[in-house]
This record gives C-alpha cells, structure tokens and sequence, in this order.
DNA sequence: TTCGGTGCAAAGGGTTTGCAACCTG
DNA sequence: CAGGTTGCAAACCCTTTGCACCGAA
C-alpha cells in the first residue's frame, strides 16, 4: 500500500488524520502482519519519545472499529494487522513466531450446508497457524 | 458424560484428583459450553465460599494443559469447555450469548491443498459465531 | 471555533506468583 | 512421606478512563 492509498484510507474514515495516526497507519501497513499493541508503542516511542499507551490503544482500537485494522490473539497478546486490500473475502496462514501472513484464497463457509436452520450465523474464524519459511531456518519453530 | 467417565478422564491425566477439581471439572462437563473463569469461580462459590480466582485458574490452565479442555474467546473473555469426547476430529458452532455449542462436523483442512510447502503448518482455528434458537427467542441477539 | 485527539496519572480487570499449610497418591 | 494443591496476599500486565490542553477541520 502506497502513501497515497494509505492517506485515502484514513481519510475515509470518521478519524481525524493526525501525524501519529498517520505513521501509526504507516507502520502497520509496510509490516504486512500481526503486531501489538507493545510493539506499535516502541516503534512509535522510537520518533515520539512522548508517544504513550493510551494512545496507541485508543488508535488501534479506533482503527480496527473503523475497519481499517483486523485483530487476532497471537501468543496471548491481541496484535493488528492492516485489513487486505485484497477485495474478496479470504482467510489467513499466520506464523506463531514473527506473525507473518499468507492469504488464503478459500472459505470453508461455503462447505458448510448442513447448518441448524436455527442457529443464526453473524461471523466466522478460520486461520492456520504455524511458522514461515524464515523463522523456519532461524529455528524458531 | 457420566460420573465414571470424568473420573476416568481426570485420573488418566497427571493431575492429581481433588475434590475441587472433580467439581469444577463435573460442572463443566455437565455445562457443555464455553464458560469463562468469572462464571466457573462464581458457581464453586457456592459450594466452597473459600474458593478462590488462583485455584480456578490454576486448574482451569492445568486442565487445558492435560487435553481435558478446549478453549475459545468469548465476548473478550477466555472461555474454557470440556473436550468433545467425539473421537473424530471437528468444529463448533459458538452462541455469542451463552457458550453453547453444536457439534460441526466438517474440517475446512480438508480442502486446503494450496498450501505454501514452506510453512510448517502446527494447528487451525474453525469456528462459526452467531447465536442459538433459545438466545434468539429471549431477543438475545 | 468546535469537537475530537493527546499526555498524564490513576484506576481497573483479569491473571500470575511466592509462600506456608494442606492433602492426594 | 513426598510432591502436588490450595488460600492468601501481593504483584503483574495489559488496557481503560477522567481531565485539561492541544490541534485538525
């Protein structure tokens, strides 16, 4: 995602754009992969000593209501990743280690015909977990 | 599952057998759904007024640990059940509102053969949110 | 100018840990 | 009897909230 798209994002949304918005939204997006919120301060911390928890929470949170982020649990921690660009709905591999993702071009809702006619579906999960080809050779599996 | 088969499940694990955890382990079993730490602290209550939040977590972990329990997250709650005794492979359909589950007897695995050979993959998560016939009518959804 | 964003400090909530007493196997 | 289990208290960590000030629109 380019600077361009990122902006165009951010701005369609209710948020208003701010400079650590902004390279908050920035970071997630070159990452490609979970991250939490522990991360997102040091980076942060890194340009903006001043940079605090609060906020990191409260964008990520805004953030991921407003779309613009998805969430998962990794290792106990809840970590975000930039919402695909990719406009079809699909699923992910996640690696247990760095947090890495795969797109993965399949969703077993469409296996799934036999459901209870009276259980009413609002949502669904599905993501395989396990570890990438470069944590794979640093041995971090 | 019956008194005997808790017994059994408990003993074949490398726990050993209190009468605390015989209790906790019956009421979630006799339960059959997602229940957080809060609600199974709240129930040996009152049984054990001394009963405290350490020991339900310590058990609930152990538990988990020994294959005894499966865990999900429920509302921003982590939410424990008893292993399905099915001895096959499968997936639930989880009520948002009260933890019940029904069996789902399809594994999306099956189906994923694109996978990239460089990830190691070491586990999945299936599962279909929404809410059950008894929550629907009470308008709890 | 207005309303939302931010930092600070503090509180909150769920979960874990050290320790001494207790109990299962 | 030994080693795991429990209750208590305290600590811990992540996350949220109230408030005053600041800044985007």
């Amino acid at each position: 995602m380019n600077e361009t798209e990122r902006l165009d994002r951010l701005r369609s949304s209710s948020l208003k754009v701010t400079p650590k918005r902004l390279e908050m939204y920035a970071y997630l997006s070159e990452e490609d992969r979970y991250i939490s919120a522990k991360e997102v301060l040091e980076y942060m911390r890194d340009k903006h000593p001043t940079m605090s928890f609060d906020t990191v929470y409260r964008n990520l949170k805004s953030f991921a209501e407003e779309g613009l982020l998805e969430a998962t649990e990794l290792d106990g921690e809840k970590s975000f990743r930039v919402t695909c660009s990719a406009n079809h709905h699909h699923h992910h591999l996640i690696c247990r280690n760095c947090g890495k993702t795969k797109l993965l071009d399949l969703c077993p809702m469409r296996f799934v015909e036999t459901l209870d006619p009276e259980f009413e579906v609002v949502d669904h999960k599905f993501e395989i977990y396990g570890y990438c080809k470069e944590c794979k050779q640093k041995g971090l599996n």
